[in-house]
DNA sequence: CTAAATGCAAATGCTTTGCAATTCC
DNA sequence: GGAATTGCAAAGCATTTGCATTTAG
């Protein structure tokens, strides 16, 4: 398997583009951050190295990410855009706390199956999956259940 | 089972607050739709009416409807927030056609019992779920294959 | 009567875009 | 050299909010 770099590199080039400072070091952020994540928290990260990085190419980088498989949007927990990295990672689902905010990660080859078979009985050819549960983690569902 | 009318008058008078010739006038709209629809439709569907209702006025209405429990955010398909309602109906889930828009409604009780049994064994109190598969609908799978 | 609700317009916050200057290939 | 990219600041949009006025109960 390719590291990602080497796939991102791949990518811009196969569309003629650049592979720019700033988009290596926007890639390198992406991958060093094993969250989600946000423009802003990339943003913050990058602003803490020298050269600037300023939001519009970070904006403009990102869809290149997506579209070259190495990261995907998340479902949002507010208003904003959010991603993970994905490339090197098998397909997962998530569970979020309303409360904390804590992401449970999980992923269970009886849902990716039922996923598949659902999609068959409708003829519809899938891109991508995207199952959120929210609610309360095992540390809130204890505390005050609103 | 109570019409929508009357559990929404329920929870806005519970909470003290007043049931409006506005929140009436979105409250039938809302179910007058059977679609998924956002903030902007309501408000060109209201404006047709003669009172006007200001898009504030919807703004401030829907996390009412959404806290009595008539309707829900959907999957974004975009960057505004969708609603559906979901008073008097099952749950289910949404595949929705990257290329023409179509919404897909399925409801699997595999799929019901798969997501409890997954909260379950992670200690996890779930409060909603949300499947959307994106892809490519029946025929739109059959064109242009991007 | 009076707390709550409304409409309006201004404000917010995330995201996009136009443009001149710069840089990669 | 020339198309692609960048940073900046301005523009765009959806959504929220402050406030004076109106209204439901």
């Amino acid at each position: 398997m390719k590291n990602y770099k080497d796939k991102f590199k791949d990518y811009i080039v196969s569309k003629g583009l650049k592979f720019t400072p700033e988009r290596k070091a926007i890639l390198s952020q992406v991958f060093a951050c094993h969250r989600h994540f946000d423009t802003e928290m990339l943003y913050e990260k990058l602003r803490q190295r020298e050269g600037n990085i300023s939001r519009a190419t970070i904006y403009r980088t990102l869809p290149l990410l997506v579209e070259s498989g190495l990261i995907k949007e998340t479902l949002r927990s507010e208003e904003k855009i959010n991603y993970e990295h994905i490339y090197g990672h098998e397909h997962h689902d998530h569970m979020l706390c309303i409360k904390c905010g804590k992401v449970i990660e999980f992923r269970d080859d009886r849902m990716e199956k039922l996923q598949y078979a659902l999609c068959k009985k409708y003829g519809f050819k899938p891109q991508e999956y995207r199952l959120g549960i929210r609610g309360y983690c095992k540390k809130c569902k204890l505390v005050g259940v609103r």
